[in-house]
RNA sequence: GGACGGGUGGGUGAGUGGCUAAAACCAGCAGACUGUAAAUCUGCCGCUCCUUGCGAGCUACGGAGGUUCGAAUCCUCCCCCGUCCA
């Protein structure tokens, strides 16, 4: 009952879709089916499976769900797959080591946060989800056995993240093995034309590829994405580095984020977290280096474009108002989190700190008071015995080093 | 099942009886410099207490016991990882 689709002409799809891409296996295949899509009116199916294993997204995640939004924006169905079973195995890609597999229950919480994230960059509407524990939970011992039939283990080997543990004399447990084989699973019931994902992931969605020519299905075609680089500039970007601006993070904080990476990094960034197109971004590259535009003025832009597009434009423009009053005049900040308490004696700023969770120890709290770090209401404080007087109703700006501010108000 | 090697702070990794809260490096934090950049430099980097001192106490080298004035270091048992053989 589907209804004649009119698409885009062929090639312009295609250079709408290649705009950023690491990588299209094999394109050719891509052009190919774009041009049998065309041609019946038939969508093509690209999916993007995501395994909840934290409970928030970060700008890493959403170079590929970009991609796949293009798609969309293409008439093309996009298919948003939640990888609630694989990831209570765990991808090995990248990882050194094994690692724990994930409850049922954080899977369900962190596929339930997921969503609402997606939605943010994916239109909701047009959005197919789909959960892999629909027919992976399902399988029998038996078809799994098939499943793995169809694979070699000197093949599975092969891949580098197997082959250095291996040569390290790290540990691989079986059901890593698994992985790729269970997510081409996947591939084959979503009956994919069009799989997306980071190039890291290159190798197992090559295992989907020709597991579901295995199962008597065409091959996907393969779209990969570059990683993103994390705020030390250095790793990719990953929660577990401790790098990464989450989507859902106060524009502030987006901000400040965004502020602190490398000027050299700030276009990577332009290029996979922007829809700027690829000439403006050339120009803006050419203002920098001819000195017409600020090298700060353009991550400010960038910020400015990447917190619009999470938190709406006035939450951009705010973010970026108060980021200069903050940090370039050095003036308190619009709004501090606030904490309240009690008049009485007067408190250690030790105490203090630690109470109100600007710093994680006592000891902690000294050191960042020894070196400098601590100010009340704009003045330095070098005492570490240092007493806020407590016995009326005040108000204080503590901050403790660069970014922590905090309303302490005296009740 | 047998033989052997290994498990140290957030990470890598030194340390084989006291000089070790544990080298070095990385990460992190603070300060200086700046554009809250990056790079660089300086310092810090288990916790608690105070008389804030090159101070005191507590906790820490897979786990549990033991030897010793004293153990990450020696012994016993256990757990975990790897290699080779079967």
């Amino acid at each position: 009952m589907k209804t004649k689709r009119e698409f885009a002409p062929v090639d312009e799809q295609l250079a709408y879709l290649r705009k950023g891409v690491a990588e299209i296996i094999p394109e050719p295949e891509l052009k190919a089916k774009l041009e049998q899509s065309a041609k019946t009116g038939t969508p093509l199916r690209a999916y993007l499976g995501v395994d909840p294993t934290a409970p928030d997204l970060h700008l890493g995640h959403t170079v590929v769900l970009r991609k796949l939004k293009h798609f969309q924006d293409l008439g093309h169905t996009a298919v948003f797959l939640i990888g609630d079973f694989s990831a209570m195995i765990g991808d090995p890609t990248g990882v050194s080591e094994t690692r724990p597999p994930l409850t049922r229950e954080q899977v369900d919480a962190n596929a339930r946060t997921y969503l609402e994230q997606v939605y943010k960059i994916l239109d909701r509407e047009k959005t197919e989800v789909r959960y892999n524990s629909e027919w992976l939970g399902k399988m029998s011992a038996e078809e799994i056995v098939r499943l793995c039939s169809h694979y070699r283990l000197a093949r599975m080997l092969e891949r580098e993240d197997f082959r250095s543990r291996l040569d390290r004399n790290l540990p691989i447990s079986v059901h890593e093995l698994l992985y790729p084989l269970l997510t081409a699973y996947d591939a084959v019931s979503l009956h994919s034309d069009v799989e997306l994902g980071a190039t890291e992931q290159k190798f197992n969605l090559l295992v989907h590829r020709e597991i579901q020519r295995e199962y008597g299905l065409p091959g996907q075609a393969i779209l990969t994405m570059p990683i993103l680089v994390g705020l030390d500039g250095q790793r990719k970007m990953s929660k577990s580095y401790g790098n990464y601006i989450g989507i859902t993070e106060a524009p502030r904080e987006m901000f400040g984020k965004l502020m602190s990476i490398s000027d050299e990094l700030m276009w990577s960034y332009y290029e996979l977290l922007t829809d700027f197109t690829e000439r403006v971004i050339l120009r803006l590259k050419d203002e920098v280096r001819t000195g017409v535009l600020h090298p700060m003025e353009a991550k400010m832009q960038l910020a400015h474009y990447i917190i619009a597009n999470f938190h709406g434009e006035d939450a951009g423009r705010a973010a970026r108002d108060e980021f200069q009053r903050v940090f370039r005049e050095r003036q308190a900040p619009d709004e501090a989190p606030e904490r309240r308490i009690p008049r009485g004696e007067p408190r250690r700023l030790v105490a203090v700190l630690v109470e109100t969770g600007l710093a994680p120890s006592r000891s902690e709290a000294e050191r960042l008071i020894k070196q400098g770090g601590v100010e009340i209401d704009g003045a330095r404080i070098a005492d570490i015995k240092q007493e806020i007087d407590c016995s009326q109703p005040a108000t204080h700006l503590l901050r403790a080093g660069k970014k922590k501010f905090l309303r302490l108000v005296i009740e």
